[in-house]
DNA sequence: GCCAACGTTGGC
DNA sequence: GCCAACGTTGGC
């Protein structure tokens, strides 16, 4: 079972800045919308995981900070506010579709790209670099997890 | 804005 | 259950 897990935030929505400004550093994570993603959330996740915390869609795509899962899954809120952009009109209260989990950030790292991840023969395998691979939240191997570290901890500062 | 790739929907 | 149409993601 994996232990590391990736996750994609747009930035303009949250930052590792916001993630490390928010209380106790701990953001709940909303918007997952896909079910393969859920599913990882509700069945595979624990808390105290490692999160590589991605930024996407934006200017520059990449790992920009290291995280950790911090609570058990419950229902996202957002589904349920028809004012938000994930809300869910065919949702159930009584049998929520989506969840979330916190996410606690631990640090900011220096932007590792995706161009700098592409470039690692050793990352070759990392479901982030799969071939049409969209999933928000995808399990890390331990492996490519303490490669990451080491590049995090190159030319750092 | 484009487009590849994938997920979801809905008719049959 | 099949599959075409449509919607979404996300890098470029």
């Amino acid at each position: 079972m994996a232990r590391y897990w990736l996750m994609k935030s747009e930035p303009s929505e949250c930052s590792i800045d916001d993630a490390m400004a928010a209380p106790r550093r701990t953001v709940p994570w909303t918007g997952v919308r896909n079910y393969q993603a859920r599913n990882f959330m509700r069945d595979d996740m624990q808390v105290g995981d490692g999160v590589l915390f991605y930024h996407s869609s934006c200017p520059q795509p990449g790992i920009a900070g290291i995280a950790k899962v911090a609570s058990g899954v419950r229902p996202d809120p957002t589904q349920f506010d028809a004012q938000s952009d994930y809300y869910d009109p065919q949702s159930d209260p009584a049998a929520p579709r989506w969840l979330l989990v916190d996410v606690q950030a631990q640090r900011k790292t220096r932007l590792l790209g995706l161009p700098e991840l592409r470039a690692d023969p050793a990352l070759a395998d990392l479901v982030l670099l799969r071939r049409g691979n969209r999933l928000s939240i995808t399990p890390v191997d331990e492996a490519h997890w303490n490669r990451i570290q080491q590049l995090l901890a190159q030319h750092d500062g």
